[in-house]
DNA sequence: GCAAATTAATGATTTATTCAAG
DNA sequence: CTTGAATAAATCATTAATTTGC
């Protein structure tokens, strides 16, 4: 351990903490005359370099983002897998889905699967079951406001707060009896590799 | 200003890649039921209305479709093209650049880009680490080109935010004297404010 | 206990996307 | 439409944990 130099950068624990103190208190992507600072301080605590901390930073976002996204997607499954059980036990015999009741199979379907079960209509008034969105557009059109994003909207656009995800309020919604389609993975993929959303396909 | 509440909804990471993960499960028009409880989730997570949700749903379709138009376009359109230009394609498409025309940029130099400012060296001058890649050996050394500018801040990402970050206790911790980074919020000019409900930004 | 063998973490690179100048 | 800047995603590679057989 002693003579050979390692090959990568170990950061010492202070390093580590202090590193992990920053990326909580938001920062993410530093840039160059951040990363120099950093760099400057850090070096009081063991050899480093700036790309290490810039590779720290990226990694450390990626991963957390990662972790997060495997942690919303297990729900999310769970949460089907919940709503097929349902489905079967409901939707044996007859009456399969509300007829002309969607555009699309797809689009439908198993998506009603959510949150079903409604006891409450958020909406102020108007009949909204039949849940075109036409329908809704008018309760609301009072305040449309369009989403953020405009062509921003890329997929990924959170960077910052990362704080602790709780899945609670999820987990909670699935306990309720949903109509549902199956909706699985249809590509063998699934299996390698977390998730990773953009590779699952669903059928519904 | 910060304390302004923003016009529109900006959601969180956590609602927006649950969104997403909906999404990409296949959900597309909830019904106002559905609607209503994915809000009641998501709201756990943040400020948060069923307009919202039912907007996010419209317009990412909508923007999914037309990102598929565009791509189907350019496909046929490429299609097109490599009919008329064939053999120039063939020819072209395996050294797009002159080999060895740059050993060392590569995409990885991409990234390096930053550090620099030749006052803190923190290129394995020495041969630390005896050269992992021989590309770091050119990228490194070359002067930097400033990040995105604080200014301009882009479009992801509300980097950093969020809360004060205390150095002391680490300090403390460390049985060192801790030469502390300056760490300061920075005011409110280059707040492109993207959401991000906490929209102090610290530079250092 | 203690190494060899496995597996999990995580540093470092490469590849793909995205946005927006030009 | 092309291209450059910036970054996220995917991947490679090495180190640290851990398991396992003795």
């Amino acid at each position: 351990m002693s003579s050979v130099a390692s090959s990568r950068w170990c950061p010492t624990s202070e390093q580590l903490m202090i590193l992990e103190e920053m990326y909580r208190s938001g920062i993410r992507t530093p840039n160059a005359s951040q990363i120099q600072k950093i760099t400057a301080n850090l070096s009081f605590y063991g050899k480093i370099e700036g790309k290490n901390v810039f590779y720290w930073f990226q990694n450390h976002k990626a991963r957390d983002r990662q972790k997060l996204r495997r942690k919303v997607s297990r729900q999310l499954q769970l949460q089907q897998q919940q709503q097929l059980h349902y489905y079967y036990q409901m939707n044996q015999s007859n009456d399969r889905f509300p007829a002309g009741y969607y555009e699309s199979p797809s689009s439908s379907a198993l998506q009603q699967l959510f949150f079903f079960d409604s006891s409450v209509s958020f909406l102020p008034q108007g009949g909204v079951t039949g849940a075109s969105t036409q329908a809704m557009n008018h309760t609301w059109k009072v305040d449309m406001i369009p989403q953020r994003a405009e062509s921003t909207m890329t997929t990924y656009g959170y960077d910052g707060n990362a704080t602790v995800l709780e899945m609670g309020p999820i987990s909670n919604c699935c306990t309720r009896p949903l109509q549902t389609l199956e909706l699985f993975p249809v590509t063998a993929t699934n299996l390698k590799e977390e998730c990773s959303a953009t590779s699952k396909q669903y059928c519904l």
